[in-house]
DNA sequence: CCGAATCCGCCTCGATACTG
DNA sequence: CAGTATCGAGGCGGATTCGG
C-alpha cells in the first residue's frame, strides 16, 4: 500500500485476530478450521473465515481444501508466513521495554 | 495490554500517524510541532496534537516546552522511541516481499 | 504557535441465522 | 464441518471551532 513497507505489513497483519492466527499456526503447522476457532476462544466463524481469506490472499498462508464428508480444509503457514515470526519477535521484545517502562511511572 | 507484548508493541504504534511521526523524528531528532506538521502533509493539529500526547505517554517521545513568545515545543525521540526502528526495519523488508509475491499472481 | 472540545461519518467487528 | 449473508453497534479519524 502506498509507499511505505513498513505501513504495508502492518496492513497486512493489522485486525482484531490476524497476529493471533499467524501464531497458533506457527505453533502447529497444519491446523483445521475448527480446531483453529477453538483455540481462538471468542472469535466467530464469519471473522475466522474473512481473516483466513485475507491471509491466503496476501500469501501468508495456504489453505488445503479434501473434498471428503465431512468436509476437511486445512491451513499452514507458507515460507512468506513463516518469515515473519523474527520480526514480530523483535517487536514483541520492544513491546516488553515499554511496558515495563511505563509501569515505572 | 493483556498478555501478548507483540500485541501491546501493535497499540502502542497503531493509529493512522504514529509510524510517520516516528520516522520523522528519527530523521531530525528535535522538531517543533508546526514544522512537523508541515512534514506529515495532511494531519490536521488535532490529530497530531493528539497522536504526541499518546506517544508522549508511552515514553516513546519527549515534549519539551519552552515559555516564549512566541511559544515553542519541541519533540524527540527517547531511547526506547529510538529502540523501536530496527524491529521496524525487518518488519518494512518484510512487506516488501510481501508487496513483491502479491504482485506477481 | 500549540493544542483542547465537540460533533459526525465510516469502517471494523460481531451476533444471529442460514447453506452445502 | 466449514463456511456465507445480513444487520447493527462502537470506536477511530477528521473537520470545525475555541482558548492560552
Amino acid at each position: 500500500m502506498e509507499d511505505c513497507p513498513v505501513k504495508y505489513a502492518f496492513t497486512v497483519v493489522s485486525g482484531k485476530w490476524k497476529l493471533q492466527i499467524l501464531w497458533e499456526l506457527n505453533q502447529q503447522d497444519m491446523i483445521r478450521f475448527n480446531e483453529l476457532q477453538r483455540r481462538l476462544a471468542g472469535i466467530s466463524s464469519f471473522m475466522l473465515s474473512k481473516s483466513l481469506g485475507e491471509l491466503e490472499q496476501n500469501k501468508l498462508i495456504i489453505r488445503e481444501q479434501y473434498n471428503e464428508v465431512p468436509p476437511r480444509v486445512e491451513y499452514s503457514l507458507t515460507e512468506l508466513g513463516k518469515a515473519i515470526h523474527p520480526a514480530l519477535k523483535m517487536l514483541g521484545d520492544w513491546g516488553t521495554k515499554v511496558y515495563n517502562e511505563c509501569q515505572e511511572s
